[in-house]
DNA sequence: TTCTATGCAAAAATTTTGCAATCGT
DNA sequence: ACGATTGCAAAATTTTTGCATAGAA
């Protein structure tokens, strides 16, 4: 992409961060995408796109990728350090808080002499609505 | 895909499933695809995509999603269960044996009311030869 | 004016599918 | 003959890009 000096939080990117912000969980592009034109925003997909990697370039929102759909999620940036516990039926992505691997990594840091700058941790499983009468 | 009865592991389909083998780390579509080629196959690159669906479904090899790409890689099935330390400077992907987060899946499990069937974990930092003279 | 944002269409990259031909048993 | 595999081309999915136009400072 062109590098823009002095790129704009326009009304489209505001719109759409405050989007991500009210989600309760990371979100992806066609959702964001079709949740603005359900609410009356007239924009075009590309322009989803580009407002993401302008606010992702900001610093306002990061982009990742959780279960196995080969598709990019994003989220707000600047949430505490945290995980995903995902239900494989109905797809719920819960954000966890805690951390269970944080001296692991200084471990394997010392034993692989890698400069280890950060993990990603999703677990998966089946939530408790899903799971009833299993 | 249409259901077949009884799959064949044809030449092409044990070709595939050996350069998975051999490969000391998860490997991705096109990398196979490309050393079969360079090896004297040929063979179509949809005849890959549907071998590696052949052999997922056999159980033979598993399909995972490892970085920031969106695309599959793959690695044999019925290895430990393991995890990756990935080198984001030259993409190296160290499969590591250990599991630091057993007991927190249980803790977990207890605590949001999932059923909890996997994890992935996925470390990212830079390798030693990387990092030399940062 | 000058730089940036947008819509639109087209292209890229990865994966899937339909169909006819071929192969193996 | 029958069912499975393959090559080829086309489609599907997600993301990116070029270009002309509109918009904001």
């Amino acid at each position: 992409m062109k590098a823009k000096i002095n790129p704009r939080l326009t009304s489209n990117r505001a719109n759409i961060f405050k989007m991500i912000e009210e989600a309760a969980t990371p979100v992806c592009v066609d959702t964001i995408y079709l949740e603005l034109i359900k609410t009356g925003n007239k924009l075009n997909l590309s322009t989803v796109y580009r407002g993401l990697d302008c606010l992702v370039t900001k610093g306002l929102v990061k982009r990742i990728t959780i279960g196995e759909d080969n598709r990019f999620f994003y989220e707000v940036a600047g949430l505490e350090h945290h995980h995903f516990l995902r239900c494989l039926c109905c797809g719920l992505i819960l954000p966890l808080e805690d951390c269970p691997i944080k001296e692991y990594e200084k471990d394997l840091s010392k034993k692989t002499d890698f400069i280890i700058s950060g993990h990603k941790l999703e677990l998966v499983g089946y939530c408790s609505s899903c799971s009833k009468g299993v």
